[in-house]
RNA sequence: GCCCCCAUCGUCUAGAGGACCAGGACAUCACCCUUUCAAGGUGGAGACAGGGGUUCGAAUCCCCUUGGGGGCACCA
């Protein structure tokens, strides 16, 4: 028997909302796992809870893995066969196994009213702050009757039987053995009124009908595992190996990441879901890189990695129990990485949209000439637009003239290196950038100033900013009428300046 | 409140009793390079939560405390 027959593994998110980092997480190690091993990874969609249902997940969902590039061998559009994949297809076989769970005396029906369950507050003085919210109250009522009362149309729940005393155990394969009293554990429901499994049925039946054989879910769900446990148990099912991967933290390591949008100190938005993250521009390669060490690393050195190496280097072993806060500046560090690995042409391509987002007509070979520049300034692609501004507006933004004027000099030293510079930049053949570097640092020598003296008034006249890109390819990108026109503006600029100044 | 999990620089981590006066990365600071900003280079500062054990020897094993996280729904 080889791994692919053996290894099995699933991503099984709820169609509640967008998908989020931690959701992407669990979803990437997953994946890892099961293409180091060449098993198979599965994606199942539980939509069990109709009254969370959003119709916007899906799509998201499926849009999301593949923008990381994790790609599913049963699943949703692609099929299988332990299908259908979807839980809300599968009713009438959880239905079927809360029966026979019933009948073999290890499930009960439960009459009791919602409102008579759950909250603290809403239960007895004697039980209040007691582990358990059910007092068990049905699961003495006799079978057969419950069974009656069921028959003539009465609602109900089916709960779980937890064993009494004793103690669950199982074993994690990040945590190693955890145990927990029996006598703290609820009598969950598996069966909803309206005939719908909760997540504890639905999940332990088609893990053991998908053939699940390695469980690596969140951290949160490991309260909920002692439950599971026994109901492998009830149904005599084996139940697959568990691992519960540390949660993702919000930045600040207190609790874990939300899925309300965060504000960085900058004041733009941080992402939450995976959307935005590509709506922000992070590159899927790096973000793949990223997540793949929150929780799991290599060695003691080794962080950048493709994709190819991490998949042969991936082992559960190597994952740690520790939750891990979400670091952006970090991400961020990644995703310039990246960024400066691409190719001109590839990151032609993915800054383009970014670039026609605001509106800015532009054409790859214009963007073409222009990336080089910029290519080792930003780190995540939508700040390109920071960068490139000053090629394709037809009127510079209005600036203020001090930007044009160097320290250690004055209007009418400025002026004077401007004008020249203009003359310089008018005759240079070709307009190009060595030809121009060659100019302009003749002309500082000839005006017997250091060349940032020089550059900034330049600088400034045709981008309006004192950060830019390097000048002299900005120059030849321009071209000499756009530079000639914007120096001009400047020294008009600065003949109003110096006549408010003398007034 | 109860149950469970976790605990090394600000952050992510390496470390599976002696190779650790604890290594790497991000962030930070300084310097170099330099037309601005970056990128790059060099260097600096920066941690084993506390207390008990076990041991010749503990960041590594055990216990307690503290701290943090997660869970306690007819949600997943």
């Amino acid at each position: 028997m080889d791994a692919a027959d053996t290894v099995r593994v699933r991503f099984a998110p709820s169609p509640t909302g967008l998908l989020h980092v931690g959701g992407l997480r669990t979803a990437l190690f997953n994946w890892l796992f099961a293409r180091h091993c060449g098993g198979r990874f599965i994606l199942r969609i539980e939509d069990t809870d109709r009254k969370r249902y959003d119709p916007r997940a899906l799509p998201d969902l499926l849009e999301s893995l593949r923008w990381l590039g994790l790609d599913w061998d049963e699943g949703p559009e692609v099929g299988g066969d332990y299908g259908p994949y979807f839980q809300s297809q599968r009713i009438h076989l959880y239905q079927e196994y809360a029966r026979q769970l019933v009948e073999s005396g290890a499930a009960y029906y439960c009459f009791c009213a919602p409102e008579r369950q759950g909250a603290d507050d809403a239960r007895p003085e004697s039980r209040r702050g007691a582990a358990t919210g059910y007092d068990r109250r049905c699961r003495w009522i006799d079978p057969h009757l419950a069974a009656e009362r069921v028959a003539i149309g009465e609602a109900a729940v089916i709960r779980l039987k937890m064993p009494l005393e004793g103690h669950t155990t199982f074993h994690d394969l990040i945590r190693g053995d955890i145990t927990v009293e029996n006598s703290t554990q609820d009598d969950v429901v598996l069966l909803k009124s309206d005939g719908y499994p909760t997540y504890h049925l639905a999940n332990v039946v088609d893990d053991h009908l998908m053939r699940i054989s390695h469980i690596l879910r969140a951290d949160e769900w490991i309260a909920t595992a002692p439950r599971h446990v026994q109901l492998y148990k009830a149904f005599g099912w084996q139940m697959p190996a568990i691992a519960h991967l540390p949660v993702v933290l919000d930045p600040s390591g207190k609790g874990k990441m939300s899925k309300r949008k965060k504000i960085a100190p900058d004041g733009r938005a941080l992402p939450v879901h995976v959307r935005d993250f590509r709506e922000a521009g992070y590159l899927p390669e790096a973000m793949f890189n990223y997540l793949a060490l929150i929780g799991w690393r290599y060695d003691a050195h080794t962080e950048l990695m493709t994709r190819q190496e991490i998949i042969e280097r991936f082992t559960i072993e190597r994952i740690n129990p520790t939750a891990a806060a979400f670091d952006y500046q970090k991400l961020d560090y990644f995703n310039g990485v990246y960024i400066r690995q691409l190719s001109v042409d590839d990151l032609t391509d993915r800054l383009l949209p970014f670039v026609q987002r605001k509106g800015w007509q532009v054409e790859h070979e214009t963007l073409r000439r222009i990336v080089p520049l910029i290519q080792e300034r930003i780190e995540r692609l939508d700040q390109v637009t920071e960068w490139v501004d000053f090629f394709f507006v037809e009127q510079l933004p209005d600036y203020d003239a001090q930007l044009l004027i160097p320290k250690q000099a004055d209007a009418a030293a400025t002026r004077h290196r401007l004008q020249r510079a203009r003359e310089v930049l008018a005759q240079v053949e070709p307009f190009t950038h060595d030809a121009i570097e060659h100019a302009l640092r003749t002309l500082a020598g000839q005006l017997g100033v250091k060349t940032g003296q020089l550059f900034q008034p330049v600088r400034v006249a045709v981008c309006a900013r004192t950060v830019a890109p390097p000048l002299f390819g900005s120059l030849e990108v321009l071209g000499r009428e756009r530079v000639l026109q914007r120096i001009d503006q400047a020294l008009a600029k600065l003949s109003g300046a110096s006549q408010q100044a003398a007034q």
